[in-house]
DNA sequence: ATGTCGAGGATACCTCGA
């Protein structure tokens, strides 16, 4: 089983760029972030029409996440728990049921945070919090489970090309990245990081200042696996070339490969 | 800091978010 992240920057505005990458990729699963659409506007017909079931947490404008499947989806949770306030759609959870057995998969767009400090960045260290506590009840399912999406964290000063100029930002914030590793240690592990070292890895250039040209590129879009997956894993893959596609979202599609 | 996008509101530009 292939499971994809992609945050495609807008259904509308991406509609012919992911209709034709899901035609060539073909992916078991998928989750999306920034849909920026709400549910009864989402063009879910052509995508079922294309095999796959389509489960939409939207929001009007801005957010937005969703999974697309080939298998069967049970048990669809829409929205982090932890805060009935929030009216941000940054959280949507579903069990795939593969040919070998069960995933339990939560696609995720995590708050930008900026400008830090300030209130956004107050609401994304809170989200983080959130994050963790459900996490670790996630752990407890004692399962296959993946963690995957937009998390906007570099995790390390290897996932960003200039590491210096993001010393200041909410995604590269002592404060950000220990929090991301607190989300982590309870047992979940970066399924990139379990097979690819090194640096010069990217999932995400701006569209200012010709940072694609130049490769300024980070590494925001992750895949955490809890102890369950991580013994499942084959491969794992950055879909870079997407990035240089006619009329690109700033993030290309990250991926994992399981046993499963 | 910004040479760019995308969405939405009230338009043939502006604001916000990233």
């Amino acid at each position: 089983m292939k499971i994809y992240t992609f945050n495609i920057n807008g259904i509308k505005a991406r509609f012919e760029t992911f209709t034709r990458w899901l035609e060539e990729t073909k992916p078991d699963v998928v989750v999306l972030q920034e849909i920026k659409s709400v549910d009864e506007n989402f063009p879910r017909e052509h995508f079922e029409d294309m095999g796959y079931r389509v489960e939409t947490h939207g929001q009007k404008g801005f957010n937005g996440v969703a999974i697309f499947s080939r298998l069967p989806l049970e048990d669809v949770v829409r929205g982090l728990p932890g805060d009935d306030e929030d009216q941000q759609s940054r959280w949507i959870e579903a069990t795939v049921i593969g040919d070998k057995g069960a995933v339990r998969l939560a696609g995720l767009y995590l708050p930008n945070g900026n400008p830090a400090p300030g209130p956004k960045y107050d609401y994304k260290l809170a989200w983080m919090a959130r994050m963790e506590t459900h996490a670790r009840s996630l752990l407890a399912l004692e399962m296959p489970v993946i963690m995957a999406g937009d998390y906007n964290v570099i995790p390390q000063r290897e996932d960003a090309a200039k590491p210096d100029a993001w010393t200041e930002d909410a995604l590269f914030l002592p404060q950000t990245r220990e929090a991301f590793r607190r989300i982590l240690n309870p047992g979940f592990a970066d399924a990139f990081r379990l097979r690819v070292q090194g640096p010069g890895h990217y999932s995400f250039w701006d569209y200012q200042a010709v940072a694609w040209e130049r490769n300024n590129g980070i590494r925001i879009d992750h895949l955490l696996l809890s102890p369950q997956a991580q013994d499942l894993l084959i491969e794992v893959g950055i879909q870079r070339e997407e990035r240089g596609r006619e009329k690109p979202s700033d993030h290309v599609p990250a991926w994992v490969e399981l046993d499963l």
